[in-house]
RNA sequence: GCGGACAUAGUGUAGUGGUUAGCACGCAAGCUUCCCAAGCUUGCUACCCGGGUUCGAAUCCCGGUGUCCGCACCA
């Protein structure tokens, strides 16, 4: 499907829109309706029984949105997050001053300030490049932040985040000891950040606010052993720097055993590449052949960043490979950065033997880009004649039908009870879906339009089981259960619904590394 | 930010100076003992916003906003 197709069915479903869409939109801006929310609220849940799951020292905390200048200094976003915007005061139209300045061959302008590119322009006195006037005005910083006035008298200057891993490197201090002082210690954040981007774009792929989920891991860097083992066969499709060099533009699948042997890539960060690519392939249902590890190279990576893979997904409705995660290694910036910025020393000794700065592992992941994602690889268009489900029936489907084949535990409604006829069937279809609801399942009765247009309806937002109460339920209690994905139905007692589903309601959850038993906490 | 294209019910669209603004799907109410978007009846909803030209603008012009495609951006 395409982008469109895709927002157009958002619409109508109820999953997202266009914001302030009354008074003709906000770039950048979505509001996610109940079914979107649906999804969104259980992939967050999913990526954080998966990832705060690798290890018991690893939790999920909310530090505050808003952050005060000193942190976007120390973090350099306030310096790098940054563009020299220049206007011409005779027609108006806007440029970049280093672009202005590269175009005209000043050779490196790279990570000047805005005031030194103004010196630049005027010194060379560069025409607009629209109407050739000399009129070009200072460069203006442009940051892509949202800066706010904080206090009450507004003198303090502060920013919505950036970016979320500010926040767990902020709380470091009190989480080392929140967590008794173990490393590793992980540190999950899943909220939203917020940029003022240039150009938002493709719907959920480039918002001004978005949602991330990342995992911050402290760690020693001379004593980082995760369960190696537990991941040494995975085959990573890799599309390594070097070979991009060379020319390739395919990943080629190597195992996580193989790619630690050249000695680049360390074993601890292998083993959460492999648990990063499993939760795109195991828990999202992403298929295997469209993700690829992709590693960025010096130029292409933050310059702290020691080792960088995107995950990438091929999604039709973009046009190719797009990042939907990444891993990075981060070395000691963070931490040394705020520990300089802030005057309090971040190292620690745990053993008591040595000092030192936590290293930093960061997994993120971007939110609304998977819901997209969910969609994109999710949504199905079948025609009768390439579903062969519903068997001897086949003959009698009409049209096409739509279905998010998402897995079970990531639909927003898990259980569809439909009244067959709804004058006859509603009230044991309430008493259903009441009993279904106290066991925690979440359900829907549909009353209005045809069964089968019913069933139509939650194929489309990707309710996995619809059950539906008929004249026989009345008598017996059986009711018939039907799967979203083959249509196929049984008949069973009403009571035994929630215990056939329960199972697929549950996302999976990381092997558990084997701990050494200490003794139990009483 | 730049360049190009586009903007009509909930969705997809027809209409290109004077139309009761059409169609399909959808949605709602009713009928139908109804298990895969069936049928019948009835009903619902639209010209992105602001200026201008004109006797008259959804239609032409200008500005804004938004979307899509390229470029740029994405520490």
């Amino acid at each position: 499907m395409q982008t469109e197709e895709l927002l157009s069915l958002f619409k109508r479903r109820g999953v997202v829109w266009p914001s302030a869409e009354i008074y003709g939109g906000a770039a950048g801006l979505y509001d996610y309706g109940p079914v979107g929310l649906g999804v969104k609220h259980r992939l967050e849940e999913a990526w954080a029984s998966w990832f705060v799951g690798l290890s018991p020292n690893y939790y999920l905390i909310e530090p505050a949105e808003i952050v005060p200048e000193a942190v976007v200094r120390s973090s350099g976003h306030l310096e790098h997050f940054a563009d020299a915007d220049v206007a011409c005061a005779k027609c108006g139209h806007h440029a970049r001053a280093d672009t202005l300045l590269e175009e005209k061959g000043v050779a490196d302008v790279e990570g000047l300030s805005p005031e030194a590119l103004g010196r630049l322009l005027q010194e060379k006195n560069l025409p607009c490049p629209r109407c050739g006037e000399r009129a070009l005005s200072v460069p203006r910083p442009f940051n892509l932040m949202f800066a706010l006035d904080f206090g009450a008298a507004g003198k303090e200057k502060a920013y919505l985040r950036p970016e979320t891993a500010q926040g767990a490197y902020l709380s470091f201090a009190r989480m080392w000891d929140v967590g008794r002082k173990q490393l590793p210690l992980g540190i999950a954040i899943i909220g939203k950040a917020y940029r003022n981007e240039i150009a938002p774009r493709n719907v959920l792929f480039r918002m001004r606010a978005f949602t991330q989920a990342e995992l911050q891991i402290f760690f020693d860097p001379e004593d980082f052993t995760p369960p190696f083992d537990r991941v040494a066969d995975e085959k990573l499709p890799c599309l390594r720097a070097a070979d991009r060099a060379a020319g390739a533009v395919e990943p080629r699948v190597v195992t996580a055993t193989e790619l630690v042997q050249k000695g680049d890539i360390p074993p601890f960060y292998a083993y959460h590449l492999a648990h990063s690519l499993r939760f795109f392939r195991d828990v999202l249902g992403y298929p295997a052949d469209r993700i690829r590890l992709l590693e960025k190279n010096e130029k292409e990576r933050a310059f702290y960043n020691r080792i960088h893979f995107d995950i990438e997904v091929k999604l039709d409705s973009l046009g190719g490979y797009k990042e939907l995660g990444a891993v990075h290694y981060r070395g000691d910036y963070d931490l040394s950065r705020h520990g300089e910025g802030s005057g309090t020393d971040l190292s620690v000794n745990p053993s008591g033997k040595k000092k030192f700065l936590p290293h930093v592992l960061e997994l993120t992941f971007g939110v609304d880009r998977n819901v997209w994602g969910l969609a994109d690889l999710h949504l199905k268009t079948e025609t009768p004649s390439s579903s062969a489900g519903a068997g001897a029936e086949a003959e009698e489907e009409k049209g096409p039908r739509t279905l998010w084949a998402l897995p079970s535990y990531l639909a927003p409604t898990q259980v569809a009870v439909l009244p067959l006829i709804r004058k006859m069937h509603s009230e044991k279809a309430e008493e259903i879906a009441e009993g279904l609801r106290e066991q925690g399942i979440s359900v829907a009765v549909p009353l209005t339009a045809s069964v089968g247009k019913r069933y139509a309806r939650e194929d489309e937002v990707g309710t996995p089981f619809a059950v539906t109460v008929d004249a026989q339920t009345l008598q017996d209690g059986t009711v018939t259960l039907r799967e979203r994905d083959s249509r196929a139905q049984s008949r069973l007692p009403a009571a035994e619904i929630a215990s056939r589903v329960r199972r697929q309601l549950v996302p999976p959850r990381p092997p558990r590394p084997a701990v050494p038993q200490a003794a139990a906490t009483p």
